[in-house]
DNA sequence: TACTTTCTGTTATGATTATATCATAAAGCA
DNA sequence: TGCTTTATGATATAATCATAACAGAAAGTA
């Protein structure tokens, strides 16, 4: 009842929220003010409110906001106030990465197997996990609920992969290659573009020393 | 002198522009349209335009866009014409990753060395490259010239070790941890969120099946 | 060469997003 | 208890961003 479509701007901000007041409650801090909040996370006050009051209205006037309700209150508008069933399809440098990282399972997010095609790799362990052959991947979407497939295969790969998975039933893709993934509707596709990231930083690196050789012809 | 305030909106998507780009001359072809270059990636021709022409006009009326032209026109804009030297700090998963991914090298990123502060790493070989001890980083910062460093290390070690960075003059900085890096002008801090990532996906899979659900009681 | 089509760069409009303002409710305090 | 302060949620305004419209230049064609 809380859905008249929020716009990614909103919904791309929650998680820094979330972590936000996960800080206060780790500082013993158990009520906070927009404006407050606002000037630790040096954006405005008013959008913090625009942002909460898209959901609810968790505040109290002239007494703010209290950072255990809150925090529980964004944890459920994300989702991760349930556990997701997780596969890695690649199990290269960042399959192994991501596999190995402690801080997702902590968070709810399972994952229950990792494939790859290359012979080298199938068989070994990764973290607890061994790693399958990929042609084993449609046989394991029939017998296993999967809610999110990571892509960590090259871009080449990644197109063909990506549709065994959806006829499969998946309905979450986190996309590491560089490569717009075509999903259906009712399938969510969310990328980490890496590649793009470096590039914008290059880009105002770039920028920035271009300013730099103005500012010293003044 | 093609610096009016871009908007990082436009920012953000010109690497997105040199990709597809880049595939139209994998497969030969020499000259598109915003039009059809639209309809490729989902967006309009009129954005394109825009977005281009913030640069530079480098199309031609009845013709369109000269692919190869195009291509290098912003690969100078995205500033990768140049080689950038990159230390990673932080030699866990992700950073083991990174230096291991190889299309970094082949786009001018070079990563010169990797530090980490555990003992057990220090020494080892990642790729070709030996880990560095991390109590060494100001000195080779004196001694070495950096133009990005990639943080990849725990959350609570970023905050001190970027002011180590800054105070060392890398003006670059590609953020893998979670938290904001607080950074003096002049430095620029490009963040990849990959748990804020992974948070969205959570929502808008949990969005998306709210949808279902009302859907199926109609 | 004359005419039509294509397609850019630019300007105008529309939509979305962020910020400022304000009425009002609770809290703090004398 | 009455008055002041704080701070929300809602509404109004401003800024940004995306799309549409259009004049005109080059290309294609008869």
């Amino acid at each position: 009842m809380e859905n008249k479509n929020i716009s990614m701007a909103v919904i791309k901000r929650m998680p820094r929220y979330y972590r936000y007041l996960g800080d206060l409650l780790d500082n013993d801090i158990l009520k906070i003010s927009s404006k407050d909040l606002a000037q630790k996370m040096g954006i405005t006050a008013s959008q913090i409110r625009q942002d909460f009051n898209n959901f609810g209205s968790f505040g109290q006037q002239g007494y703010g906001y209290d950072v255990r309700l809150l925090y529980h209150e964004i944890k459920r508008i994300i989702g991760i106030d349930k556990v997701y069933s997780i596969i890695i399809i690649g199990a290269g440098n960042i399959g192994q990465a991501l596999a190995n990282y402690q801080n997702f399972k902590r968070r709810g997010f399972n994952i229950i197997a990792m494939f790859d095609k290359n012979p080298k790799l199938i068989g070994e362990l990764i973290g607890k996990l061994e790693v399958l052959d990929i042609e084993t991947l449609p046989k394991f979407l029939e017998d296993n609920s999967v809610d999110i497939a990571v892509l960590s295969i090259p871009k080449l790969e990644a197109e063909k992969v990506s549709e065994t998975i959806i006829s499969g039933g998946v309905k979450g893709i986190w996309n590491f290659s560089p490569v717009d993934i075509k999903a259906p509707e009712g399938v969510i596709v969310e990328s980490v573009p890496l590649t793009d990231s470096l590039m914008t930083l290059s880009y105002r690196l770039s920028e920035e020393s271009i300013l730099e050789r103005i500012n010293l012809h003044k």
